[in-house]
DNA sequence: AGACGATACGCAAGTTGATTGCGCAAGTCA
DNA sequence: TGACTTGCGCAATCAACTTGCGTATCGTCT
């Protein structure tokens, strides 16, 4: 039996709880920091690698050059909010017949895709219009964290 | 007027060659060194910077975890090729409709996506099976160049 | 033509995020 | 209990990118 990890089984946790759907070291370890374990940013790195190795967890390259990870489950794209930095899950059906039409247009086959759609969530949406007349649930949202 | 930089010129012009369709730092600065222009790299950086500012190339975020560079045009979407490594665009029309659906399910108001899908080319393809009936149109197929 | 200011570019160093080596401590098994 | 394995902190390394600085060169102005 594979002794325990007690750092990979906070980041399990962590990364399983809805406030958030992709995480990165950096943010794993901040989490555990304000949890009162405070990791060496190595141990987050090989507790994240053994949970991918393991299959637990995946890596989504999401395209800002850092490594996004997340409890793995049905393959899905991602909705990346501009204005909150929110991350959500989309459904990944709605992409499905790609792959179909890829195929016949231009004798690629697809195996599999990483989509990211940027844009405003809903709440956002509402936020900017001043219709906000709703519950706006909203994460710790740090905004922005764009540019390198 | 702005003084001319013989390294971005260098840089546009190998950029626009059909040969490729997306470039890494790295494979700029070995091809303008395979050209006899032997430039630091970071003057290769410094050129390409210029150029993404003034708006004629654009960075592609693929992934990798390395930054790859094209020339700007319409915006489109990419297939690699898992096997030779290739990448070819894609005309992004094909996801277009994707947004409104995205919308109708989730509020979420699209803006802009990256989708990447890797798989295996018709050429490769046709290797695999020996079938090679190949009628499938496809520029010049340089293999390999996978691994980090 | 010559002076001058701005820019390109090479060199070296710095930054950032990821990854690895090493040694100690703790857990597991026999 | 002793040997072996594994988790983890610490520090170092790596890769890719980025920046600072000094010099050479270009373009413009007088």
């Amino acid at each position: 039996m594979p002794r325990r990890s007690l750092i990979a089984e906070e980041v399990l946790e962590i990364m399983r709880r809805p406030a958030r759907h992709c995480w990165t070291l950096d943010e794993l370890h901040d989490d555990l920091t304000r949890q009162g374990l405070a990791p060496d940013p190595s141990s987050v790195f090989r507790a994240v690698c053994g949970l991918e190795r393991s299959g637990t967890v995946v890596r989504v390259p999401l395209g800002d050059g850092r490594a996004h990870y997340e409890v793995a489950s049905e393959h899905h794209d991602h909705l990346v909010c501009t204005t909150c930095g929110r991350m959500e899950p989309l459904a990944c059906s709605i992409v499905a017949d790609l792959a179909s039409r890829v195929r016949a247009w231009s004798g690629f086959l697809v195996s599999g895709h990483q989509l990211v759609l940027s844009g405003t969530c809903g709440i956002c949406a509402d936020d900017a219009h001043g219709t906000s007349q709703r519950g706006r649930r909203r994460s710790t949202a740090q905004a922005g964290k764009n540019g390198r």
